[in-house]
DNA sequence: ACAAAAGTGTTCGTCTTACACCCATGC
DNA sequence: GCATGGGTGTAAGACGAACACTTTTGT
């Protein structure tokens, strides 16, 4: 995760030169639900700059791996996470002069992604690397966040809430099989703010966003049973 | 603006060494008004691939000279185009393998920029260079256009058409001093619709956007003359 | 007088919000 | 029976679109 120098001198030949290129990475910012409330993923880090720092967990851009931007996205969102995000999506590219792997004047290049990490598939919790790993709300960050990353992660959770408000479900997030008060809770928590159940409902219908599976019931609670719906396919 | 060589072995050194990095570049979407539609600026390309199509100016990032990314636009604008953009606003990045400069595996990441010009400010339109650069009406874009560069015009243009539909005015795209009628018909021409005045006038004062300027009038027209505005300070 | 654009008021329909109400179930 | 959440309707308000109208100049 480090290298050994932050320039080369090109060749001669009979063409111009170039000059070095900068450190070149894919940071991700992976959300979920954790309790209730919208957290996002960082660790701790373990080198200058920024040591003891949290931060977006991130890897460096492989030429040789990675055939474009989404799929080095796609790597590293694997390699740090250890499931494969449903949704990526692009949110922004920082770079500067100081960023090298060690604090140095090395030049480095960040692409930043964004995923949405089903609240069911939160296995990788808190376990033995409990100190260099964590959840966090994103409305309770730490003080201590490495670079410009907590701008970053209110970047995110915007665009995040800016989805949900609109009832733009990014793909995998939602279970396939739902009741409408399940849906409701999830954005509820999502955006930290209660929703009426009326509107919420009329616009699901009026936009097609679900449709009931035929005789599903959700039964079992002290309550009138609830229909279960799915995501319209078109 | 070519390159000799596009990767390079790393010393061996008693850290983990790291792979070969792409060619990071900065590509600028400059739009103006030109003949009353939202045009955009292209050059045509010299080199494979894609040579003879129509490209967005761009230019290598120097890890010497640009203390970051936004400063490398600004670099790379003002070289490119002549002055220095007033707003410049990052869309995208884009990047991958068989994107070098002459059409090899060569991996390339591009950073893209949107500048919005005012009007006045074009005096570099083909003149010597007619053949090789070029404004272009973003509605009726040349078929031959290289890379992606056609769906990122396009994002940009629904970008700056968002921004003016909302009022949200980029800086310097507006004339310091502007009656309303010269700004609506600004508007007009950078959506491409019409807009109703009375509207238009009333969400000006109602979010309190622009001020008149104390006895400044538009005279010498046939018509009634018109209040001068300024936007907002607040 | 006339054309042309400045400038203002009002109506209409749409979309959102808030709230009231009934329904069906497990305990 | 009663608490609980499912499910629906309706009235009030905010917002923007469309249009009618008056005002003031140069020619």
């Amino acid at each position: 995760m480090s290298h050994n120098e932050e320039s080369w001198t090109p060749k001669k030949s009979n063409t111009m030169p170039i000059g070095p290129m900068p450190l070149c990475r894919v940071e991700i910012t992976a959300q979920s639900l954790v309790n209730g409330r919208l957290n996002v993923f960082l660790i701790r880090r373990q080198e200058a700059p920024y040591k003891g720092s949290w931060a977006l967990p991130g890897g460096v851009l492989r030429v040789d791996l990675d055939a474009n931007l989404d799929a080095a996205a796609k790597r590293v969102a694997a390699e740090r996470l250890g499931i494969a995000p449903p949704n990526l999506r692009q949110l922004a590219a920082v770079g500067a002069r100081g960023r090298g792997p060690r604090g140095e004047e090395a030049w480095a290049l960040s692409v930043v992604y964004r995923a949405l990490i089903p609240a069911s598939t939160l296995s990788f919790t808190p376990d033995k690397r409990a100190a260099e790993v964590r959840w966090v709300a994103v409305d309770e960050l730490p003080t201590k966040i490495a670079f410009e990353h907590s701008a970053l992660i209110e970047l995110a959770a915007r665009q995040t809430r800016a989805d949900i408000a609109s009832l733009t479900f990014p793909a995998g997030f939602i279970p396939e099989r739902f009741t409408l008060g399940a849906l409701q809770r999830l954005c509820e928590e999502v955006l930290g703010t209660r929703l009426d159940k009326p509107s919420f409902r009329r616009k699901l219908r009026d936009r097609e966003l679900v449709e009931p599976i035929a005789g599903a019931q959700q039964r079992g609670d002290p309550h009138r049973p609830a229909a279960i719906y799915r995501l319209s396919s078109d």
